[in-house]
DNA sequence: CACATGAATGTTATGACATTACATCTGATT
DNA sequence: AATCAGATGTAATGTCATAACATTCATGTG
């Protein structure tokens, strides 16, 4: 558990959907689903979106423009994480790997570059709608 | 040179746009600056950039929702290629790491996933630009 | 208590990025 | 000439994200 202040009820709300969908949800999509929760506007998902990242609990996948919850909520704090995510079943996988974090880290000093936040995400397809797009 | 059918106007406009400009540009940008040429709508942009992704010559930034153009275009063909973007001067590294693809390689077929395309973005302060601010 | 302060919220409008749908043109082939 | 695929032109729409401004709420300080 690492420390961070209580959630306020948006920022709840928000985590809650996300906890709750089976994959990545677009802020549009999480906004229809909080309407009945009095959400409005898509800056309250936003809003909630942006301090959720900051605590570590959500991450925004950069290439479906989709918000995760984090699937290690209580170990969180991982520099660099890296996202598997199924294009046909919405799954994501996430992931760490030292290696490639030391592998970029290093490119990045030798080039004196201040790296803010890192992407690593491939899209494709898992195993099993791989398996099942083979047997078609 | 890798062999590739001749490009269209409109492809080559884009390129050379892509070309002329020292930093990724958006498709709207493009668009504007490709008025003079004819161009109207964003979709003769769009249209354009998909080929010219096809053909290698020009990558996408997820993560700033931009366009470069590659910067090895006479040996593409590398399955995996990061960027490092400064967001200060708009500046892209275009690099490749056989370890990072490696590993990445690896657990991609530990968990047996079909990868169809994979992003690697490092954003940041480039050395000069990291140099500026310390230095203010 | 009164009041200042900072954080979160509510709401409207707008900006930025991307695609759908449909019509047209062009060049190569038969 | 008829046909066909690929590229193009255009309008409309869909999707993602933020700016600007007013309001509310909790908290601490004189």
């Amino acid at each position: 558990m690492t420390a961070h202040p209580e959630l306020t009820r948006n920022q709840s709300l928000v985590l809650r959907a996300l906890d709750k969908a089976d994959g990545p949800l677009s802020a549009y999509t999480i906004l229809d689903r909080l309407r009945d929760d009095g959400f409005r506007a898509p800056l309250q998902v936003y809003r909630a979106l942006e301090k959720l990242q900051e605590f570590g609990l959500v991450h925004r996948l950069e290439s479906i423009n989709a918000f995760v919850a984090c699937a290690h909520p209580n170990c969180h704090g991982h520099a660099m994480i890296a996202f598997a995510i199924c294009q046909t079943c919405g799954r994501v996988d996430e992931f760490s790997d030292e290696v490639v974090e030391e592998r970029l880290g290093k490119w990045v000093s030798a080039h004196r570059f201040k790296p803010e936040k890192t992407t690593i995400e491939i899209r494709g397809n898992c195993a099993a709608c791989a398996g099942l797009a083979e047997r078609a």
